[in-house]
DNA sequence: CCCTAATAGGACTAAAATAGTCCTCTATTC
DNA sequence: GAATAGAGGACTATTTTAGTCCTATTAGGG
């Protein structure tokens, strides 16, 4: 099935860790150890957290990460897209043209579709949600492949 | 984002192949000219969907390919399960217990329901709906995430 | 029968993406 | 100005994915 990397999993596991107890900061050696991931690699995925502005950080002595807003308005979506890029489900979403069997396959805009379909799910699913005990239900969310008509791009088909 | 591998894709527009005009079998020859894609990797594609009983196949002159069960029987979920493996969206997802950070990490468990999630709604796309024209809408699908008060698609357990 | 057309099943190679490490630079506090 | 902490990026290693090829098996037809 469809997969998210480790780095996004341990982004997830970071940023958890940051959302408990909304105290100031953490550095990112203290979410290492908190964590039991590699100093060298909780570095790297904080550094893309922050470039992807899902956190903060202050450098320096007594520096530091925190959550740059709420764990309720930080999404799985924004998580997958700060650590894995903007990718698309199939090439073809990522670099359109590029492939000889465009012409052949309308299969491609199918999946384009279900693409976004996720990405929208994902993107209703918070941190907070993500970070919660299983005591709290996940919040249901209804995806809605091809209707709605504000995303349907411009042109109204004849 | 989540990505699907081109094998996936290119399965997919095979079995769309297929599932035009519903007569006979096709080889893999022919379904490599027709995709564009290359005769090696059709077959490789075609027997991986073959052992996961999505197509049946005929060996021998005059063989072939066709599609096991109708096009509105096959899911965007069986064809990347077919193609990908039964992986999980985390590795905890696939072998429990390997991470050491399972006990640190509840996050695990809340990607593995986002996984099902989307699973059980990719089980809603058909490969009719894939193969389908812009023309036709893809079916609205819901997700639930947690408990599962209905399936819509489903049956109610008896 | 034997020859040819086809799939089945792997082993193998090549290429690309992912994960992880390390080094140097900059900013902040004390 | 020494120590602490992040920023940025280059680099390496590992794993996955994609693609090729070889051998065996099965079916049909002269």
């Amino acid at each position: 099935m469809l997969r998210i990397s480790k780095l996004t999993d341990y982004a997830t596991i970071l940023l958890a860790h940051l959302s408990t107890e909304g105290i100031g900061q953490r550095t990112a050696v203290a979410l290492a150890e908190r964590s039991g991931i590699g100093l060298a690699t909780v570095s790297k995925v904080l550094k893309e957290l922050q470039r992807a502005g899902l956190v903060s950080s202050t450098r320096g002595a007594r520096g530091g990460y925190t959550l740059a807003r709420p764990a309720t308005a930080i999404s799985a979506a924004d998580i997958i897209d700060a650590v894995e890029g903007p990718l698309g489900l199939t090439e073809c979403a990522t670099h359109p043209g590029q492939c000889d069997l465009e012409s052949n396959c309308r299969v491609g805009r199918s999946w384009q579709r279900v693409n976004v379909a996720i990405h929208r799910a994902l993107a209703d699913v918070t941190l907070a949600d993500l970070a919660a005990d299983d005591e709290r239900p996940v919040p249901p969310l209804t995806i809605v492949l091809g209707a709605r008509p504000s995303l349907r791009r411009g042109s109204s088909p004849s």
